[in-house]
DNA sequence: CACCAGGCAAGTA
DNA sequence: TACTTGCATGGT
């Protein structure tokens, strides 16, 4: 047990040492990460901030501005995010939790637990677990580890000899399995759950596209 | 031309 | 529970 903790920080220090620091998420206001967090949904980065861009340019990035957009107006900004008429529907849905449960106040947020937050996250129509465990993670500066595919595809091409059988990791294991198992077996740290999921994330756009292939991957022969 | 990208919900079996 | 499909722009 105490064997994972090591191999992850030493995966975790290779990673941080081959790409540095990545700085994520980047927005200037924990309303722009949640923003940025819906509409990046099976989306590449560019295109969602293009979208952002717009609404910055339309004066729409504030939760009272958000929330009293007509939704064919907002889907017309975020257009270049793809998926526009879900995302805004999904971005309103948002918007409404914060503005109406949270009075919009991130001050006021910060006294709330992050299981009630998450749960109540998880019940916006449009929200699931990465969405959710992003936002708070990256907004809200919770120690909540983030999963995604590039997650997924790291633990599926890395295994073994880079991680060892005995870990229990299988292909198909479900978003709070592979959560726990971070969890489980790092420390209960926000910086470290941040950068770790932003490394990962690197790591698969340059190295591990679709197939285990680690030419040049700065994990080779850790 | 095909394929993919920092998902999610709804439908089917 | 475990698949499948629709959603849509923009880059490679």
């Amino acid at each position: 047990m105490k064997d994972i903790e090591e191999r992850l920080l030493r995966i975790f220090y290779r990673l941080l040492d081959a790409f540095g620091k990545r700085y994520w998420w980047p927005g200037d206001t924990p309303l722009e990460i949640i923003v940025g967090a819906v509409l990046t949904q099976n989306t590449t980065w560019k295109n969602v901030e293009k979208a952002i861009n717009n609404l910055k340019k339309e004066d729409m990035l504030s939760f009272e501005a958000l929330y009293g957009v007509d939704e064919k107006r907002l889907s017309d900004i975020i257009k270049p995010a793809g998926y526009y008429n879900i995302k805004s529907n999904r971005l309103k849905n948002t918007i409404k939790l914060f503005y109406e449960e949270y009075n919009s106040s991130i001050d006021y947020l910060s006294t709330i637990s992050t299981e009630k937050l998450r749960k109540s996250l998880l019940g916006v129509k449009g929200i699931g677990k990465e969405t959710a465990d992003s936002i708070l993670l990256y907004a809200l500066n919770r120690p909540v580890f983030v999963v995604d595919t590039y997650t997924k595809r790291f633990l599926k091409n890395h295994r073994p000899p880079l991680m060892d059988d005995s870990w229990g990791i299988k292909d198909k294991d479900s978003y709070d399995y592979i959560q726990g198992f971070f969890t489980r077996h790092l420390p209960l740290d926000k910086y470290i759950y941040n950068e770790y999921h932003a490394l990962i994330v690197c790591l698969g756009q340059r190295y591990c596209k679709k197939i285990p292939d680690c030419g040049g991957c700065p994990l080779k022969g850790i």
